[in-house]
Order: C-alpha cells, then structure tokens, then sequence
RNA sequence: UCCUCAGUAGCUCAGCCGGUUAGAGCACAUGACUGUUAAUCAUGGGGUCGCAGGUUCGAGCCCUGCCUGAGGAGCCA
C-alpha cells in the first residue's frame, strides 16, 4: 500500500482506514505506543502497538532513531494528547538504530551539544521548524522579488575585485602552498594560479547587481558571501547568505519604501504558514528565557513580537537626529552609554539597542550617515558631509538591513574612490556604469541568517543554518 | 582580536577548606508492569575530572601555558 504522509493523515477523520506510514521513532513508551515522526510536520504519529502480538525480538529493536514501516488502521486515539492514532497491524524495521551510541536522546539536549553533531540535530523538533521557516523564508523572497517583476541576477561566488572593502576575504587558489611560486620581487606570482591573478570569494554581490539594475532596472541577487573575519559573536558567520536587491530610478525614500514592504511581506508569510511551528519555538524561547535574569528577557514573546512589527510602521529617522536622542536621552545624561555620543562616531551597539528597545520600541530606519563611516560608492548629500545611506535596525538583532542611494555621478563616485584609495584602474567596469548611461540608483543587502533568527526566535545565528561556518569550526 | 565565565559518565550537572574507593538525574542494559504522552518501579554497567607543565606528603579543587565552548565588545549582514 501507498504511504500517507503524517501530515495529510492528521487532517483525515479516523474512521478504521487502513494505511501505511514510514517515519523514524520519536520515543517508545511503555512497549506500546511508538512516537513516529517523518518531517512532514512537526507533529509526531502515535501508533499504538499489541505487545502480545509481536515478537519479542521485534520490539526490543525499536529504539528512539529506528525507522519504521507501519501497517495499521487509523482509529480514534483514547489518549488525551491526539486525535487519532494508528493500530499496528505490521512492523517492518527499514533500518535499526543502536541505542547504546544514538546520542539523541528524547529529553531536552543543549543547542551547544546539538550543534557538535550537526548531522543529527536535524531530526529534533526544533531544527525542523527552524528549517521549516529557513525554506519557507527563502521560497517568499523570491516570490516577493518576482511578484514585483525584478529578474534574480545570479552574482558570481568567485570574484577577482578585492576592493569592495566589506570584509576580509578567503583567497582560492590552486596553487601548490608548499611550494608557492614567487616573482622577481619575492611576491607569490599569480599569473600562475589558475585564474591567472589572485581569486577570492564573494563578500557581497551588490556591485554585479548594480550592472544588472542598468539593463533590467530591477534585480535582485540571493546566494551565498564569504567574510573571513575573526568574528565569534551569535550574529556573524564566515558563510552566509544574503539577498540584495538593486533598483534603477528609485532614490533612498523608495529604497527604504521596498526594503520594509519586503520585510513585512516575509513576517506575515512566516505568521500565516508556519503557525504550528511558530507555536513551538515560542514555547522553546519561553523556556529558555527562565533561565535568564528578568531583565535580559525579551518583553513579548514570538509570535506578538512578529505581529507587532508587520502592524507599526518603521521608524525613520537620520543619524543626525539619532545622534540627538541619544545625547538628550536620560540615559546618556546618567552616564550609563560606554562609548561616549558625539557625532561622527559610528553607532555602537548600545545605542542602537537604546534606541530600538527603549527609545522606540519597534524597527528603526536610520539615515544619512557621516560619508567618514560608510562605503564609497554611497551617494553624497549637499551638506558635503553625510551620504544617503540606511540601516534597518531590529530589536535583539541589530543590523539587518544597510542600503543606499548609490552614487551615480561619475566624477564625484571617481574622487570618493581615490580619497578612499580604491584602485579606479581595477574597478573600471563599476566606473562604466557612470560613464554610460548613468542614472539614480538604490539598494539594499539583507542578511538571509538574520532574518531567521528573528522570525524563529533563536538566539544563535549558528543555530538557523544548517552547517554553520565560524573561525575554528568548518565540520561536516 | 579583546574582556568575562565555563570544560567532571553518552547528555545535564553537583563535588565543601586541597585529604580514603569522584556522585546524582536522564540515557543505556536486564527484569517487572502494561493506555502511555520525556511512562513508572527495581537492579546493573559506565570516568585519562579538556590538554601539558608546576606547587604540595597529597590536586577534580591551587598556579602557569595552551585548546575548545558560551556570553559581551569590535568588524558587519
């Protein structure tokens, strides 16, 4: 017989159908109920089994990991937990599971522990929904794009350009490094690498989409950027993924416009299609909060705090203004900010966590930003001393978002580049795009593993990808 | 990279002032029980106390260095 998904067979009436299910064992308790999950939804499948009608031998194989084939009658349950449950009429093990060596156990593990077998944490009930979410998340991001006619420009993963200055970056060779070849200078000689010159891997994909924009008008790039930082925080990894959108004729205000439309079309397709899921990371991070002091803990929980956001709109407001409310705030006249507010300076977490969760209480938009602290290629407002730039600031996580108008005069984008000693010569097909038919221009990057920690409630980035990649670990 | 904390059984953790043979719960094995919801009860096996040095009559505990993890900061998305 067919097998029924355990999702489509929540849904039917019980009514003694008969069916076949095939799925891994969740728990097996008392020697006859078996908990049977096969990831088409978090729900697990009761089956109930008739000890005396089974070898033994049979029973004893089935552990917490075995996989099962299931033939049985659908019935409804007489526990309380379900609706209905499956009679076994037969039990096939598809595959045993040593329960001496299986380290999932059915108690709760430590996200630390769980991320140390990777290849496993997979079969929890909390990386099935985060997952879940993950996939969903990315599906909607395309529908949005595509919904609004923007073609998906695929940026390259391997680049050349080393000047976007985003990061530091991992080098790809294939040059033997015991026995790197050097020029007449003693610098590795690279016109004998593969490429002929030095390779990299992508930091960002925003100055290919850039090229796009000035033939499609509207694209947008989502794949995977590469930061060789030494950063070991719960926000950054060394492999993530992130989408940049970028318009032709849009200016910051439209930018900023796009930029909350698309964040609040992706909290409200989580909210609609991912409620069971939702339901039980809230109970996680719940749980997870009573272990922390009253203060640490966030104010609302899950799924409020998504529905609150899809409902106000974001603050917006300048750097300059920011730069005020800080100065002004009681907080900063107790002396309670670290780092000293003074404008020019760049935004430390503490201020913007202020602002965000005390000031305002829900996304904030900042913009025009000192030219000092931001990229080249931002355009320059009149006031000589500011650039049109944005972050979109969320509560718990920071940056999500940061945009901006681009400079699209070819002079100023020229100067900016020199006094920022970014080589014109090597960069001279971004400096076409100014030369031939340039026009105004916006975008914007989002930080894909952000937006699921925010929409999943998790509190580690390295908990919302499935193998993550941060200094010192690159397993699986 | 900097600061703080941690590393003891497969997992989560306790281990007093440095003192005999390092403990608990869960997991696992065996048995009992059988409408459970992380079932329950009984019994049992299971340890290079992160690694390397040092102090001491004696170190899981004190000191030094290193490794790994977590939290915070920086860099950013």
């Amino acid at each position: 017989m067919k097998r029924t998904k355990i999702k489509d067979l929540l849904q039917w009436e019980p009514q003694n159908q008969e069916v076949t299910v095939m799925g891994w064992t969740r728990t097996f308790r008392n020697n006859q109920f078996i908990s049977l999950n096969d990831g088409s939804t978090i729900q697990n499948l009761q089956i109930v089994v008739d000890y005396t009608k089974f070898p033994e031998e049979l029973l004893k194989r089935i552990h917490t990991g075995t996989s099962l084939k299931i033939e049985g009658i659908l019935v409804p349950s007489q526990g309380k937990n379900q609706k209905s449950e499956v009679l076994a009429q037969s039990i096939e093990i598809l595959g045993d599971c040593p329960a001496e060596e299986y380290p999932l156990q059915p108690k709760k593990h430590s996200l630390e522990f769980l991320r140390e077998i990777a290849h496993l944490r997979l079969r929890t009930t909390t990386f099935q929904s985060v997952f879940r979410i993950r996939n969903g998340l990315a599906f909607a991001i395309h529908q949005f794009f595509q919904n609004k006619g923007f073609v998906y420009i695929h940026s390259p993963i391997i680049t050349s350009s080393d000047a976007e200055g985003a990061g530091e970056m991992f080098q790809v060779t294939t040059l033997d490094l015991n026995n790197v070849p050097k020029d007449e200078n003693g610098k590795v000689d690279y016109s004998q690498d593969f490429f002929g010159k030095a390779a990299n891997l992508t930091v960002s994909g925003q100055l290919e989409a850039e090229l796009g924009a000035m033939s499609f008008s509207e694209v947008y790039t989502f794949g995977p950027t590469f930061r060789a930082e030494n950063s070991n925080t719960p926000r950054h990894l060394a492999e993530f993924w992130m989408i940049e959108p970028e318009m032709a004729f849009y200016d910051l205000n439209d930018n900023m416009d796009l930029a909350e439309e698309m964040l609040k079309y992706l909290i409200e397709y989580t909210l609609k299609n991912y409620p069971e899921e939702l339901q039980f990371l809230q109970q996680r991070q719940l749980e997870e909060e009573k272990q922390k002091p009253q203060n640490e803990r966030n104010t609302m929980p899950l799924i409020e705090k998504l529905e609150f956001c899809i409902k106000e709109p974001f603050e917006r407001l300048s750097y300059t203004k920011a730069i005020e409310i800080l100065e002004n705030s009681s907080y900063n006249k107790k002396k309670k900010f670290q780092f000293p507010v003074k404008w020019g300076m760049d935004l430390q977490t503490e201020h913007e966590r202020y602002l965000v969760e005390k000031e305002f209480q829900k996304p904030v938009i900042l913009t025009d930003y000192p030219k000092e602290i931001k990229a080249f290629y931002m355009r320059q407002n009149e006031d000589g001393k500011t650039v049109r730039a944005m972050d979109i600031l969320f509560p718990g996580i920071g940056e999500i978002i940061g945009g901006s108008q681009r400079e699209e005069r070819y002079e100023l984008l020229y100067q900016r580049m020199k006094e920022m000693n970014i080589s014109t010569e090597e960069m001279y097909w971004y400096l076409d795009t100014r030369r031939f038919g340039t026009v105004p221009h916006s975008g914007f990057g989002l930080g894909f593993e952000r937006l699921v920690l925010f929409c999943t409630g998790m509190s580690n980035i390295r908990d919302v990808i499935p193998f993550p990649r941060t200094p010192k670990n690159c397993a699986f």
